[in-house]
DNA sequence: ATTTACCCTACTTTTTTTATGGGTTTTATA
DNA sequence: TATAAAACCCATAAAAAAAGTAGGGTAAAT
């Protein structure tokens, strides 16, 4: 399961994305439609920048907008910045590999074999879902 | 990622599985393998045995053994027991659904549609790859 | 009599998640 | 140029979950 974080992300994106016409959505707007905090959501909303996925505005009249075209944001990229790997095993994770402290081999373990098939099995839909199939949806 | 828990019990099943020429294996056996506290993996196998996956006898002599073809366990499976819901959010959960507290209207979310296409595909991965896939490749 | 799984309670430790608090900087505008 | 609005930044606290530990005992099989 996601984290609530991965999840007021996409909450996030997703208003974002149906307010495009905007030049700016405040943090407070988002926080008061999906009841999150406004410092939680200032943490989220802040990374999402950093990404570069968000751009944002200081000041009066500011606030956050969408900088990428929603089909350019895969739900993994969203994931694994909030989440962290998409691996199920540490052992497996491109972006995030640690060996197993149990296991002894890992070029003969059959449990890695197999977890590094459904990693890029699993990659494959959340490369190829969007920020823009959610849009399309809502 | 999947917690050490699920994680112990794929190793005990692949143990298992490579030991079906034997009756039966001691806890003790399987913990010493991977390192993992004895007290720790009998949870494990217990919750596995009262899910149909082992068998266990008593006494000297006994122990825990594959009671399933390998085949016939498949991922998905062990995940749901120990791990809990495969889907990302618990709106679009099949086993253990709840709603989402920040979600005004679920019949108009996006985001839970599109949660819903990747449980569906998830699933058929993890329903697909068994124990048995493992075994073939330590 | 011994071995082994089974069952139960409770507690600790560590890690992760979910926030909260207080101040700083930038910007528009009156 | 003062003021208010808004993002930005840093630190830390509170809550929850994960990962064990300790210790007892009971039941069944050999």
């Amino acid at each position: 399961m996601l984290s609530k974080k991965t999840k007021y992300a996409l909450h996030a994106l997703t208003y974002l994305g149906k307010n495009r016409d905007q030049k700016t959505v405040l943090i407070q707007d988002i926080s008061e439609e999906y009841g999150i905090s406004h410092k939680f959501l200032e943490n989220i909303l802040l990374e999402l920048k950093k990404a570069g996925i968000l751009g944002s505005k200081k000041g009066k009249g500011g606030g956050y907008y969408l900088i990428k075209d929603p089909k350019e944001v895969p739900l993994s990229k969203v994931i694994r910045l909030l989440e962290g790997p998409i691996a199920l095993l540490p052992c497996v994770s491109l972006n995030y590999y640690e060996p197993c402290s149990e296991c002894k081999n890992e070029v003969k373990c059959g449990l890695n074999k197999v977890m590094i098939e459904v990693r890029d099995e699993t990659l494959k839909i959340l490369e190829n879902k969007t920020l823009s199939d959610i849009l399309d949806k809502e």
